[in-house]
DNA sequence: CGGTGTGGTAATTAAGCACTCACTATTCAT
DNA sequence: ATGAATAGTGAGTGCTTAATTACCACACCG
């Protein structure tokens, strides 16, 4: 295993000390030590593997973040910081349209995570290896989704479009059909089969669930 | 933290070796192997650990497993052995009984992963770490229970009894609202609210998932 | 009874780990 | 230019790890 290969291509002269400012570099290291935890685990990533992706001593970490576990800390910080899924979702829903706060909310899950399955992979690892802080990045990110989705739920019921289901149990349902798909994709290697689009998919979980809440 | 307390109380004469046939000392070791791996994973876990968890010393380990490696090959042999969760379902799908499939489906695989959630875990755990082993594992599991239900649906389609819906994604769905539901319970530690009992739960998936895919 | 195979250990080795320290190079305001 | 900050490093420290070695005790078998 060659040791790195990630970062720019470190300039001209040889081992010539690049300066740069304390903030890109903070940057620099939160982004290169995600992408290894993500990828092996925080266990499974040593502080040398980090500094070398970024291309510093591994000193030079330790003058940014006092512990390993601080840097970790300061990752789920930046992450939990992302834009909301549900901006597009928002307006489909003022305008009752059930197929498309479903189609949307589906589609920008499963458009993120493949994107950049750095966040789900985050998550999943801090949950198994039972790190307090999975909790901070669980809550920000699934509770506005859970509370988004099943408050629409519960509106479209007392409109009379919706059978009176569960609706935290409803939501959870849709979230398990997408979440399952996008694990199945990332995380187990499935792949589709070739009629089986991401598209087509989505249209199938939305036409189920919509199916199994409205009114006939 | 304690370095271990699982396993026998260790007799009553101190240190006095018990003398234990090889093939049950075997087991023991990838019992305790398998719990511990489950809890912290692969590389979270140490050989003084597993050893600490049998009552015997590291240097047995090496006596009955090579590598830390092989250990862990062969606690995925132990568990890929496990009896299978259809055997229930399959006696309500000969007597077409729709809800009743589903049900069992759902109910076997919360109820296994919530008596021991060791097997769950270890297949998050592996494929995250890209153990080549959590394929077979997964796919020996998994893959059958994909058959057998995207089968059991084409078969009602064909009967006339469900729209036509794609076989594959309708399964997945199924099997996605289950695991989720698994998952936010054993790895994301989400308590149910009182109402939702995890009979209810059940109910609400398969009631949903029927009333999508039946026609009417 | 003596020896041999087997279940067991304590002590060790070599590598790898998070983290530190004493020091150097570069920038920039005055 | 000068010197105070600050970005940067090489060479450790002490501890933990997987894996090994050399040695022990007991059972059973002729």
């Amino acid at each position: 295993m060659p040791t790195s290969d990630i970062g720019e291509p470190r300039s001209t002269a040889r081992s010539r000390r690049e300066r740069i400012p304390r903030e890109e570099r903070r940057r620099q290291i939160i982004a290169a030590a995600a992408t290894l935890f993500s990828r092996k685990g925080f266990r499974g990533t040593t502080t040398r593997e980090i500094a070398g992706a970024v291309g510093v001593s591994e000193a030079m970490l330790f003058k940014h973040f006092a512990t390993k576990e601080e840097l970790y800390a300061a990752i789920i910080e930046a992450k939990s910081h992302g834009r909301r899924v549900l901006d597009a979702a928002v307006q489909a829903a003022e305008r009752e349209d059930d197929a498309e706060v479903l189609r949307t909310l589906a589609r920008e899950m499963i458009e993120r995570t493949q994107a950049d399955p750095t966040l789900m992979r985050l998550t999943f690892f801090s949950a198994l290896e039972g790190h307090a802080l999975s909790e901070i990045m669980f809550r920000s990110r699934v509770q506005q989704l859970d509370d988004f989705l099943s408050r629409y739920i519960a509106k479209r019921i007392a409109a009379g479009a919706f059978h009176p289901v569960d609706t935290l149990q409803a939501t959870w349902s849709f979230f398990g059909m997408v979440a399952y798909h996008v694990q199945l994709r990332e995380l187990f290697g499935q792949k589709l089969p070739r009629h089986l689009t991401t598209e087509r998919a989505v249209e199938e979980m939305v036409a189920l669930f919509l199916h199994g809440v409205r009114r006939a």
